[in-house]
DNA sequence: CGCGGCTTTGATGTTCATCAAGTAAAGTGG
DNA sequence: CCACTTTACTTGATGAACATCAAAGCCGCG
């Protein structure tokens, strides 16, 4: 009976044990970003109702018109929001990072997801289940109220990001995002390119091979490095101008 | 004293007593859409806080960067909500249309507004005071999931909108707003135009000159008549193709 | 080691913006 | 109310921006 199989499974036990009072919401990183208002029960209903999930590159973590049935949390990694149409071809909505509630905009207005969520990286996420959600809204109006300023500022954010590439060219578009991943993203000047060309593509409506064409004249013009998917920015000041001035 | 105008100012502040009593929030044909959830307390308290404006064609109603102290709701009418850039150009966000909520999405996000707002037409407009919707909200939780509820569909929809235009071209987006105008706003397929045509070309970011060339072929081939800013849509079938196909 | 997906470059054509120039309509001030 | 000014509308010509097509090298993976 008290084989070491045994033993690990107890140790696994004490493991958890300890893990989850360290993971537990109250006590979590991100806990101000929106869960500031809660009271230890609350804590408690939605750390009860938690689940932790994680996701390895290229795997989907939502499917478009699946059922939504939790609120998610991304702790860690990076994953993009996209929806296909009928020829099969996608289009990314948003890159999002951790501390971003991924799918907060749809789980008030639909019973069914929008967007498909897939992750770019290595991505934990926290799963709360959604009636327990909604309980701790309904209980707490402060609650409700950061939801609401929550809610408004990503609509906000990702309206005012369309509207503004809309106006854009390629270049601004591109200079736009290599921005977004080096300053918001990875917050250094040399990262990894978590998403291919084409991707890149679909997320600011441009053909693959322009992308690649701006790439090179990025490069060409000494405002960026390139080596396959590591890219180094080396003019901040010549690019912030492309994003700005279109 | 007692002159015609003393009486007709006691006559006024009769009609003015009376059509307060009717248009109260509580008997207001768009009552469901927010305010459903609320008691008669509630009602009292945000109809004393209400006013009603109303706009002639071309006014501004909110400038952008102006401080957001009411809840607007719209009643009759059209307006836009546009931004203007440092060159001077305007961009149109959404044309909004009786029972719309036009500033819902910027209330809980910011304190001031990030878009202006002008009408299109004659508009009438219910301001009632942000403390006393707030107020309300903070204390009815029904209430506060509802306006939840359409914050999410408003931000759904407007995400919708944009993603869907930048995939579209021209005859796409022409087709697009066209349909919006005879489906969504008026009902009818023979319309006055309420925009200009660079106010399409605002809307869709597309220049003038092309919105003008999109119609007159549109015209050509029978699918719409023109005649100034009338429009008579001949050919909804082909209209809805060309939207759905770019 | 071969297959499929990613990357790259070049050639070609389409879509759209820009410029120009003129007509029609709608305000505006005397 | 009329002359005047501005704004809206329209068409054509030209060029820039971008998509599409084609071809080939590269890399990871079964």
């Amino acid at each position: 009976m008290y084989d070491i199989s045994h033993i690990l499974y107890i140790y696994s036990l004490f493991i958890m044990r300890t893990s989850k009072d360290i993971l537990n919401c109250k006590y979590c990183v991100y806990r101000n970003l929106l869960f500031g208002e809660l009271d230890d029960k609350e804590y408690e209903i939605i750390n009860n109702a938690r689940t932790e999930y994680v996701f390895k590159r290229g795997e989907v973590i939502k499917k478009e018109g699946e059922r939504i049935n939790s609120f998610l949390y991304m702790r860690k990694g990076l994953v993009k929001l996209y929806k296909t149409d009928r020829r099969g071809k996608d289009q990314i909505l948003s890159i999002n990072k951790p501390g971003d509630f991924i799918n907060l905009l749809n789980i008030f207005s639909n019973a069914a997801y929008k967007y498909s969520i897939a992750a770019l990286e290595e991505t934990l996420v926290c799963d709360v289940r959604l009636d327990a959600f909604i309980d701790v809204v309904k209980n707490n109006s402060d609650f409700a109220l950061s939801v609401l300023n929550r809610i408004s500022k990503i609509s906000d954010e990702t309206i005012e990001r369309r509207f503004s590439l809309a106006q854009k060219q390629i270049k601004g578009r591109v200079a736009n995002i290599l921005l977004f991943l080096a300053e918001d993203v990875y917050r250094k000047n040399k990262f990894r390119l978590p998403v291919t060309r084409r991707e890149v593509g679909e997320l600011v409506s441009m053909t693959t091979e322009n992308i690649i064409r701006t790439f090179s004249e990025f490069r060409k013009d000494g405002i960026i490095d390139l080596d396959g998917k590591v890219i180094t920015i080396l003019d901040f000041k010549r690019l912030k101008n492309i994003d700005k001035t279109g």
